[in-house]
DNA sequence: CTAGTTATTTATCATCTGATAAACTAGAGG
DNA sequence: CCTCTAGTTTATCAGATGATAAATAACTAG
């Protein structure tokens, strides 16, 4: 908009922090845009528009697309950048050492992976594109659903004294059964970032209760129904 | 639904069922719309585009301004119809009803909230909204702490022997601790609406055994938790 | 200091989209 | 069959929005 991009340091700085305007490598540009991108499409949703987030870099709207052909284009880069770029800790290993309480290694694995995956932009960009339908979402469940789920089955099986999962396989039941409590502190972070509700700071608490709970519970009922299933 | 009501039966047909464009009374009109209308942004989102809406209906975009003066009239209207001209059952006493096991009361009353509430157009417009910030939800949280979680609460405080609401007010961690659960099973409708992955039928068999392990569990962590809290 | 490269802006398009006004007509009442 | 009411359509606008082309200017190399 404002156009002083003279060799006057604009001491103004007027309202809206009237950029100085340096020019970027493509590369550096590049990556700003996507940074920037990834917040602003986790606020408003991905029908957000070029304009207003050009604005937020203080760059002009034809811009973006020296770097990304399409609007799309961006929001699929937007995808990577949260989901794909980041490689992510072994939790498959972390949960399958029995070496450590079942009750540690839980609790280790929600403080890793919260840490992960619990941020504002991961829920909501996470939430936004499966309400659009993206592929990207049932392919990152398959995941969680093989490399996550699917080993704590496995050591709950372990934990109550069940046949192991070669012996006799996961029924949806049991990964439903998991689903609730998984599902239950990945819903911590959506009242937190999408309801914008008030939630306790200590989420390791929350954490170690429900994942004792869950233990004891499923010992208990496990051995109940041992009779009757 | 269909409405070839005119003398000449449209023997047409053809692709998009060329509708025969009957007049309709104000009143019903209106509700045909929004009917229509919640089905619509529940798959679209509210930026779904209100000429697509007319021809769902089967009417010109310019109609659905004679009955909503603009877009976000109709979209407060669709959020009256789904949260709140659909009077609800009185959980609070169906939670509360001590002549009966409160495992048998929890499973009841997720029965009942999941018809309501578990349903595509119910779930989808509540996380569209959330995300858009509507203070609708904010609201909906609260009586739902309220009239849901805080009885939960009470009751299995009592379950497990513990002093009773009045004694001793809910802490912040209790209410999210009983969120875990409930948010877990709200989960499944997630998973079912928005994610649209492979969940099992039987949804009272996930209740059932969720509740089970929570009830055993809260018994035995709290007994545990006696001496050294 | 000059010239060349390329990052960035200005100007502009075509289309979409919410909204309005006026013309039209189905159907009820007489 | 006529008439009037009100439900519906046609035509159209203004602003928004994704995208493009050409002009401009910041930085770099020589």
């Amino acid at each position: 908009m404002r156009k002083d991009s003279t060799k006057r340091p604009p001491k103004t700085d007027e309202k809206k922090a009237a950029a100085p305007r340096r020019r970027l490598r493509a590369v550096n540009r590049e990556q700003q845009i996507v940074d920037e991108a990834v917040n602003f499409f986790a606020e408003k949703g991905f029908s957000g528009q070029t304009r207003e987030l050009a604005t937020r870099l203080g760059i002009t709207q034809p811009l973006l697309y020296r770097y990304f052909p399409t609007k799309r284009d961006l929001i699929e880069r937007v995808f990577d950048e949260v989901y794909l770029n980041r490689e992510s800790p072994d939790w498959s290993s972390l949960l399958t050492d029995r070496s450590r309480p079942l009750h540690d290694r839980l609790c280790d694995f929600y403080g890793s992976y919260s840490e992960m995956t619990y941020r504002y932009e991961w829920i909501r960009i996470y939430m936004f594109s499966a309400l659009m339908g993206e592929k990207l979402n049932r392919r990152y469940i398959k995941i969680v659903e093989k490399k996550i789920l699917t080993p704590m089955c496995a050591e709950l099986r372990d934990y109550c004294g069940q046949p192991t999962i070669e012996e006799k396989p996961i029924r949806q039941i049991e990964l439903d059964h998991i689903w609730v409590i998984h599902g239950g502190l990945f819903y911590y972070a959506i009242r937190k970032h999408i309801y914008h509700s008030r939630v306790s700071k200590d989420f390791a608490a929350i954490v170690s209760r429900a994942v004792a709970v869950m233990l004891a519970g499923s010992k208990a009922v496990s051995a109940e129904l041992e009779t009757n299933d």
